[in-house]
DNA sequence: GGGACTAGGTTGCGAATCGATACCTATCAG
DNA sequence: CTGATAGGTATCGATTCGCAACCTAGTCCC
C-alpha cells in the first residue's frame, strides 16, 4: 500500500466518524459481543460484564438510540425489558469479529470462545480479511487508495 | 444465529477486550486511518484530523507502546519524527474498514472516499463479510456459536 | 554566530465523562 | 401484605478530555 500517488491529505468524508459517534465507547462493543452471544436482559448485560450501571443504562440507551439495539417490554413480565440486536446492529458483526479476531492474534495469543461455525457443517468461518472482488486474498501490497472518479469501472462481463 | 442452544452465559476469553484496550479510544481508529492514508507526521495528524495536541501526544504513545505505529525520527532532520504502521497495526485494517464500510451504509449513507482498490485491475475490494470455510457468504440465519471443543474437525479432504 | 522558524511535544486548568454505591419504582410470587 | 426481582436514577469523587500557552531541539538564512 505505499502504492499510493500522493499522500491524499484530504481524508474526505467517510463512514468512520460516524461509525464511531454509535460504537465509540469503551463498553459498546463488548455490550454488542454480549448480545451477539445471547445475552439481552439489564442485569445480564451487568452481571456478566461487571460493568456500572449508570454507564450500561446510558450504552443502552445510545445503542437503542442509534437503531443498534431494539428495546422490547415483555408483555408477560413487565418488569423486564429485553435488548435484541436490530438488522442494523447484527451488520456490526464483521467489524466485532474483525476486532476479536486482532486481539486474538496479535495481543492474547489464546484462541477465543465460544466460536461462530457455519450451521451448515459446524466449521468455524473464516478469518476477516480484505478480498479482491474477485475473492482474491489481498495484502498490503495488493492495495492502493484512489479518488472514487479514478475507480475503474465495473464492465460486468470484462476480463 | 437464534440457533444457540443455551445462551452461552460464560463470555469467556475472547480478543475483544484486548484489542479494545489498545484501539478502545475515540480517536486511535482516526489516527490510524489517517495512517493508512499515508499521513505520518505529529503536525500532520494534528491538523488533519483537529486532534488537541495532547492528546494526540498520548494517543500516538500508546499506540507505538502497543505496537502499532512504529516511531522512527529521521536522520535527515532530527526534528521530524515519523509514525508508520507496523504489521501489526496493519493487520487492524479489515476491522477498520468493516466499521467504516458500517458507517457508510448505516449512517452516512454517502460513499466514503478515498476508496481501497486492488492495483492489479483498480477495482474495489469486496465489501467485509462474514465468509464459510469455503467461501459463501453467511448471513444471519447460517451462523451459530459453538464451543471450540464442539467445532467440526477439519478433515482437510471431506466434502 | 544570531534571530526567526519548525516539529514535536509538555503543562495547567476548567469541563465533561466514568465508575462505585446507594437509592427508587414497578411488578410479581406466595 | 411482604419480600424479592428487574430496570433503572441520583450522588459524588476520580479520570479523562480539550483548549491554550509554553518549552526545547534542530534547522534555515544571513
Amino acid at each position: 500500500m505505499g502504492k499510493l500517488r500522493e499522500p491524499l491529505r484530504e481524508l474526505a468524508e467517510c463512514g468512520l466518524p460516524a461509525a464511531l459517534e454509535a460504537m465509540g465507547e469503551r463498553w459498546s462493543f463488548l455490550i454488542l459481543r454480549a448480545s451477539f452471544n445471547g445475552l439481552h436482559h439489564f442485569e445480564e448485560f451487568q452481571s456478566e460484564l461487571g460493568i456500572a450501571r449508570n454507564i450500561l443504562a446510558s450504552r443502552l440507551a445510545k445503542l437503542v438510540e442509534h437503531g443498534i439495539l431494539g428495546r422490547h417490554p415483555m408483555p408477560e413480565d413487565r418488569r423486564k425489558v429485553e435488548y435484541r440486536l436490530t438488522d442494523k446492529g447484527f451488520a456490526l458483526l464483521p467489524a466485532m469479529l474483525a476486532l476479536r479476531q486482532w486481539g486474538e492474534r496479535w495481543e492474547t495469543g489464546i484462541p477465543s470462545s465460544p466460536v461462530l461455525v457455519d450451521d451448515r457443517d459446524r466449521k468455524p468461518i473464516r478469518p476477516i480479511e480484505v478480498l479482491a472482488h474477485d475473492g482474491r486474498v489481498l495484502t498490503k501490497n495488493d492495495l492502493m487508495w484512489v479518488l472514487p472518479e479514478d475507480v475503474a469501472r465495473d464492465a460486468e462481463a470484462a476480463e
